[in-house]
Order: structure tokens, then sequence, then C-alpha cells
RNA sequence: GCGGGCGUGGCGGAACGGCAGACGCGCUGGACUUAGGAUCCAGUGGGGUAACUCCCGUGGAGGUUCAAGUCCUCUCGCCCGCACCA
């Protein structure tokens, strides 16, 4: 063994030979318990960064700890492939087909990935953008539409004008698009959706199944469905045969219905103004609102403007006539696109109707106060009794709002109704590098879809990537021209791509039978090894990635392809890596690259201080020095090894008995420390004291070394140093594998059980306790670790300290608590 | 506004309600060296003292408890998500 730790020729090697030997290569099936680890798989834009680096790290101490524990662990890796940046690069750099700069891409990050060392299973590498992948979103793309889940609409949908498509609500943030920033626009366009709404209810529910994930990510997950439950009310137009309906949450505040609200965008809009002197000014109105970026829209700065139509409806339980506004801060999405005006009792509706001097109704009066509408300052939203309210007056409000709803049931004119935020999923989008939505449309038919026998339907290559704001395929003849499916005449394909969440929603699945021709996949296979039992990557795809893949799999489900209800038992959400406080970004400057990190310092070193630096799911602070002293400690691994490589070639491995001394106490450490990373990892993935504990290990061996050679015993020095590599092997599987063989095993040290650790080595037989006087520390003992409580007791009032210490006082109370403390209660 | 998270040395971070600060970084001193920014050893929260397990310390204020970083109440600060949701 080399004095010297040079990690490139040590992770060199290795790296050829577990390839060469495929040793991570996993079977179909197996007799063991199945283990799925799963890491998000990246987008490839061209090189690693840290979060990548972070995430397939601790994904890899996983994957390599449950193989060790004897399971038949799933560890695969591959590429989300569709996307902008690849269109954007060949737009930008001219001459390079998107499809060439992302093959390259991931080239060069598959090499990176091998490079860290990560255990993947490299035959089951799947790429989105392969036709043999993107045969199957297709084809799943019709199992939805053939169930009715997937359809296309017109409607005013999110367009970012810098990335020329539209965007899913999901991936709107802030008003803007959640890529690049820009403000989004509204636009009326005919697209393609996909009904998760249907599934609102169970994707809310069956988060009660998810006890390994994240509350955080559950409750924004719930926050984004938004379920409400309250009641739909029609709302009779005067003079009209039109109804409106609202939707409410309130149905028990109707009496104080004082005025109405639709959104500019409301359908009957049109018909309520039509010949009304107020027609061109409200037209002018919408045309204004409809311009308004969401940002602008929805901000609370935003000034409440409201302008009445002149028509009127009528309440349907008083008969009172109430006017009909249109207002900018009623959307149409949410609910039915109107708003009930109840001044009194919302807060929003109180400052509305007080800039337009609408009447304030009191229809819920508190308990002990008199709520005066002229005197109101704010609206009373809280619990009270029904007043005003006709027969229902004296009724507690949370009573009110069923009778009220049944009334209406009666009446015929009203019903209860859950309402959900969550809105339907649109998945067009008007760029070429993604799967084509596989569809033909035909004059006499009809949109068709394209029959599953002709899939996959192929992205042409020649094609001009002009950003014009429709899809590139669209000006690609030979594409567009086709035959209907169902008539045999005339048929032109839909040219819009699909969102490449749709490409995310299902890759896991494929893993299990990722070259399978038949269908998606193999259902046996695919039955074996989900759900995943263990997901982990970033928390920024709370809603979008996480949420999609629930509702796919639970349409999967519906359609028999799955036997499982959800994708991921347990969900880790890795914290960022920052830099100087802040997230690393090529715009702040503060960028560190993987790349010269293992170029420096090697791969097994990147992996430990990442893992060291910060438990998993918190921020990590990157610190250069810090990865200097792990560095440090690997070589002080080595160190400790090389010298003793060769005499421990000839040590049989056989368990120590009779020890006392240094060595028991070596072996003790040695059993402790197994004990501690092993709950460390498997109890709550703490992978920072974990190692913190190898290096106390590493701590002690170097005492051990130091005690005369006569006086040490060769069998715990070879069983401390062998579990001391197991132990290592997941956080740095080159130098651990290096110095396995070097001291005299065969086999790679990756194929190894984990260690067990013996409980009676871990015993001690004397240990400190603490005296405590009035809970503060005034002595320690060193007393046998079996004392019982009644001999603590004894012991400690004999020691003369303690003695002196409560001479003049009186003993209230003894508190003994075994194996750590003894606390005197004195006055 | 609503929801969630986090506040511990110079820094990253440890602590089933039971010795606060494990481990690492940094710093200080020593050893070995021609030299070291290599390596090894020791020390390192603040204050006090001739010395002593003397005092103070987990954002702040209260409380529960024999015992609180940990539990409860209030409060301040930072971060994240959602946000005119009817």
């Amino acid at each position: 063994m080399n004095d010297n730790y040079v990690f490139k020729d040590v992770e060199g090697k290795w790296q050829a030979r577990w390839e060469k030997e495929g040793i991570y290569e996993v079977s179909d099936f197996s007799d063991r318990p199945k283990y799925y680890c799963l890491e998000m798989f990246p987008y490839p834009s061209g090189k690693l960064h840290m979060g990548h680096v972070r995430n397939y790290s601790i994904g890899d101490v996983v994957a390599r700890f449950k193989t060790m524990q004897g399971f038949h662990v799933l560890h695969p890796m591959g590429w989300d492939a569709f996307g902008l940046p690849a269109e954007n690069a060949a737009i930008k750099h001219g001459g390079i087909h998107p499809a060439e700069w992302t093959i390259d891409n991931i080239d060069n990050m598959r090499a990176q990935l091998k490079q860290m060392g990560i255990s993947y299973d490299w035959n089951r590498e799947v790429a989105t953008c392969h036709p043999g992948y993107y045969h199957w979103t297709q084809w799943l793309f019709l199992q939805l539409l053939h169930r009715g889940l997937a359809y296309k609409k017109k409607a005013a949908v999110n367009w970012c004008p810098e990335c020329a498509t539209v965007l899913a609500n999901e991936q709107v943030k802030d008003g803007g698009c959640e890529r690049c920033k820009t403000p989004v626009e509204k636009r009326e366009l005919a697209q393609w959706f996909f009904k998760i709404t249907a599934y609102a209810e169970r994707l809310l529910k069956d988060m009660e199944l998810l006890e390994g994930w994240p509350e955080k990510v559950k409750i924004m997950q719930e926050n984004w469905i938004g379920r409400s439950e309250g009641a739909e009310i029609d709302f009779k137009v005067d003079g009209m045969d039109d109804t409106i309906t609202v939707y409410t949450t309130r149905p028990d505040t109707v009496f104080g219905v004082t005025y109405m609200v639709l959104a500019p965008e409301h359908p009957l809009v049109e018909k309520l103004i039509a010949g009304k002197s107020e027609e061109a000014e409200i037209r002018k109105f919408i045309r204004k609102v409809r311009n308004l970026t969401d940002i602008d829209r929805t901000s609370a700065e935003t000034e409440k403007i409201g302008l009445s139509t002149g028509a009127f409806c009528i309440n349907p339980l008083t008969g009172e006539k109430v006017p009909v506004l249109i207002a900018n801060y009623v959307l149409l999405e949410y609910g039915t696109g109107c708003v009930m005006g109840v001044p009194a009792h919302d807060q929003r509706d109180f400052e509305f109707a007080r800039k337009y001097n609408f009447p304030v109704r009191v229809v819920i009066q508190p308990a002990g106060v008199k709520l005066e509408p002229s005197t109101m300052e704010a609206a009373y939203e809280g619990e009270g009794v029904m007043v005003n309210s006709g027969k229902f007056d004296g009724l507690p409000n949370k009573e009110g709002m069923k009778a009220i709803t049944r009334e209406l049931e009666k009446l015929g004119k009203g019903r209860f109704r859950v309402n959900y935020r969550l809105r339907d999923w649109l998945i067009s989008r008007q760029r070429y590098w993604g799967a084509p939505i596989p569809v033909i449309y035909c004059d006499k038919c009809g949109a068709v879809p394209v029959p599953e026998s002709e899939l996959p339907v192929l992205l042409p290559m020649d094609v001009e990537f002009k950003p014009t704001g429709r899809s590139p395929l669209a000006d690609c003849p030979d594409f567009v021209n086709t035959v209907c499916p169902a008539c045999g005449g005339p048929g032109k394909r839909e040219t819009d791509t699909m969102d490449t969440f749709m490409c995310s929603s299902w890759y896991y699945y494929r893993y299990t039978s990722p070259r399978e021709t038949g269908g998606p996949w193999d259902k046996a296979k695919v039955d074996y090894w989900l759900p995943v039992d263990q997901y982990i990557g970033g928390v920024e795809h709370a809603i979008l990635h996480l949420l999609y893949s629930r509702f796919f799999t639970k349409v999967l489900y519906d359609l028999n392809l799955i036997s499982n209800q959800e994708p991921f038992t347990n969900l880790l959400t890795q914290g960022m890596v920052l830099k100087d406080g802040v997230k690393m970004s090529k715009s702040r400057g503060n960028v560190v690259s993987p790349e010269d990190i293992v170029a420096r310092y090697g791969a097994d070193t990147a992996r430990l201080f990442i893992l060291f630096a910060a438990p998993p799911e918190r921020d990590l602070e990157w610190s250069n020095q810090g990865v200097e002293g792990c560095f440090r400690f690997l070589r002080r691994v080595w160190r400790l090894a090389a010298p003793l490589a060769d005499f421990l070639k000839g040590v049989p491995l056989a368990p120590a008995a009779n020890l006392v001394g240094a060595n028991r106490e070596m072996r003790r450490i040695t059993h402790y420390t197994i004990k501690k990373v092993t709950e460390d990892i498997s109890n709550r993935f703490n992978f920072n004291t974990a190692v913190s504990a190898i290096m106390e290990m590493v701590n002690a061996l170097y005492q051990y070394k130091e005690i005369p050679e006569t006086d040490r015993s060769p069998a715990v020095l070879r069983e401390s140093l062998d579990s001391l590599l197991l132990l290592l092997a997941p956080f740095a599987p080159h130098i651990t594998e290096e110095i396995w063989e070097a001291t005299g095993h065969e086999g790679s040290i990756h194929k190894q059980p984990w260690p067990a650790y013996d409980p009676e080595a871990i015993q001690e037989d004397e240990i400190t306790i603490v005296v405590q006087i009035n809970g503060k520390v005034r002595e320690r003992l060193l007393v046998p670790a079996d004392l019982t409580p009644e001999k603590m007791r004894e012991r400690v009032l004999q020691e003369p300290r303690v003695i002196r210490l409560i001479q003049d006082k009186k003993i209230i109370k003894i508190i003994p608590v075994p194996g750590k403390l003894v606390n005197i209660v004195v006055k």
C-alpha cells in the first residue's frame, strides 16, 4: 500500500473496476427484501452543480447502506432531457441541434456522476427525449385522453413572452415565469389540459398515507389544492332568463348581500351590458383589465375598481333586487367567477362598500357586542347569531350555513358545494424540444388520437428554431401534413409539445423495465419495485413535480397499470448549497464547481464534506476550509491503515475474548460507533453525526496505535479497522475499497454485510455520574455502571465534597437518574 | 394577511427534559524539521481568581419542573411557501 493517499489513482482504479465487474447492476427480482432508492433526475444542463452533488451523495449513502444491510436495492439514474434550454441554446449558438446539445450534456454529466462514484445501475438509464421513452409518454397521454382526463379547451392562459410559450399555474411564481421571472400575460388560446381537478379530493385525502413525507411539503400541497366548503347560490337576473350562480363559503350571510360582483371576463357580462348606457365604458374597462399581467392585476396594492352594469339580480331568499357590478379583483377562474358582496361580514367587501356607498347590513351578531352598520370600522368575520335573516334569526351562524343551504336546495336555488383552488393542468407548450402531442386534426373527424400502433410520433430533426410564439413544428409541413387515422382524408398534426413535467411524472416506473417495448413498463417488475421507498430531491418541487407525479400515479392505478396508490413512500427534501450565506448562482459569482473540487481533493472528499457539513434537510454553507478538513481526515485514515496493511493481512478474523484495558476499550468504542452510525443513518439520515462518530473512532484508533505492540490485540485492531472501513464505505467508497483490498480482503467492500454491534461489548464497567445540588453540577464520580438508584443515593451522600456543600442545609429530596446523575435538592 | 421553519462559541454544527458547545474549521502554544501552509500533541464560550468543577451563558421576557437549548405563554429577528380564493 502506497504511503501517500493519491486519490486520483485510487478513484480511477476502482471506478474502472466497478464498471468492468458491474457491481452496481441490479437484477429484476430477488428473494431479498426490495428497496427502491431514487433521487430526482436532473435536467442535463451541461455540468453538475453542487446541488446535484449533494442530492446524489445523499442518495448514494442510502443506497449503499441499504445494500450492505441486505436489501435488493434499485438505484437508477436518468435525464429529464426535454426542455427549453436546449432549444434556446440552438437559437443562440445556431448550428447545434437541441438533440445534439442535450446528448453532449448527458455524456458529460454521466461521466461526472461516474467520477463521483455514485452506485447507479447505468443499464437502466433513461432519457425522456429518447423516442423509446417518449413513445410511452405519448401512449400515456392517449390513455388519459381515452379516460376523458385530457381535453382541449380555449381559455385565458398564462403566457410567458420570454419563453414564448404557455405555462401551467404551478409554473407561475409571484405572477412571473418560474424559469425566467418574466411577468406572465394572459392569452386566449385553445390548449390541452389534464383534469387533475378530478383527483383533487384523492390527492388531498391520500396525504394521510404519506407518513414519510415532511409536514411542510404536505401543507404546501394542501394549500395548493385549497379545498373549501360552501354553497352555490343562484341569483336570477332581473328581467332576464339568466342566472348568476355564486360560490360562497358563507351562505349564512346571504341575507346581508347588498351587491353582486362578476369578473370582467364573466360570460354573462356581455349580455348584461348590451344596449345599456354603460356599455362603452365597461368594454374599455374589461379590455384594460385583460391586458394586465397577473402581477398588476392581483397585487394587494392594486386599487379595487368596480363598475355598475346597470343590471340587477334577485336574492333568492329575500326577493330583493341587488345591483350587479363588475370589478377587477374578481377572478373568473376561482369558484364561479363572481362574488356576493356582504360588507358587514367580509373585510374586502366592507372596504369596497364604503368606497362605493353600498349599504352595510348586519346579519350575524356576536355575543356581547351590538354591531352598528353606521359606525362599524371593519367587517365582523367571526361567529355569532343570525339576525335580520327572516326565519333563520336566532340560529348560531354555523348551523345557519347548513340550514340556509338546505333551504336553497329545497327551493332549487342553491346547493352544497366543495370548491378547490387547484386548476386543471395545462400541458401544451408552443416549443419544439418536447414530446409531440399525438393528435391529428381532421376537418371531418375533428381531433383524432394517433393510433397506438403509429407511436411514437417522432420529432422531426430538420426544423428551424425561430422564437415566433408558435411551435416550430407548425412550420414543418412534412410533420404537420398527414392522413386522418379515422377517415383517411387529409389531416394536420397537433404542433404543440407536452410540458416536460409530464415526462418526469412517470420516469420512476420506467426504470423498472427501461427497454420494454411492449408497453411503458412490465407490470410484474413495476409491482415488485414500486412504490419508491426513498425519494430525495429539492423542496422546490414540493408542488410541481411531486403533485403531478401523485396525480399520474392515481390515474395509472385506476387504469390498472400499477398497483401502488402513491409513488413515493418516504421523501427527503434536501436543503440548498449556499456560499457566503446565499444560494450559489452565476449571477452572484459565488459558484463552486464540483469539477474543481473533485480534481483537487477527489470525489471521496467532496462527498464526505457535503455529508458532514450539515444535516441533509438543512441548507449547507460551503466552506473551502471545511473541504480541506475532510481531505485531511481521509488522509488520516489512509495513514492509519498504510503501515498496518501488511501486518493485518496475516491476522485471522476471530472474535476477541476476555479483553482488558485498552484492548477492551478499543473494542467498546468500535462497537459503540457501529451502533451510533447505524442508528444515525437509518433512523434519521443524520449523516453529519454519523461521520463525526467515525472521526472520533479514528481518533481513538490513533491513540490505540500508540500503545506498545505487545500490549495490543491483533484481533481487536483488525476488527476495529475493518469496521471503520465498512462504516465509512457508503460515504467514501473509493478509499475504503482500496484499503479493504490492501488489508487482505477478498471481494468488494461494497458487497459486504453491514457490521453488527455486540451489545455486550458496549457495556461499560464504570461510568462517570454527575452530582447536582439544586440542579447545579457540583461533583463527578466514577461509579459501577450498574449501580442501583438506592446505592447511588447512598454513595453520593458519602462524598466529602457533597457533605461539605450540604452540611448546614436540609435535604428535601434526592433524585437519582441511573446511568446519568443524582440531584440533591436542599434548602 | 395566512401557513411553515429557524435563532446555540469567531464559523459549520452536536446535545431520549439530565454534565451545553460532540465532531470539524479557525485560532493559540508546543514537538518534529533546513523549512513548512505537511504531520503529531495540548489548549480554545464569556468573566473572575494566587488557586479552586466560583459566577454568567442557547434572540428577549415570563412560566412548568428536582432539572429547560429542549415543554408552555408572550415577544423580537431572519428565511421559505401561499396570497384580493369569494
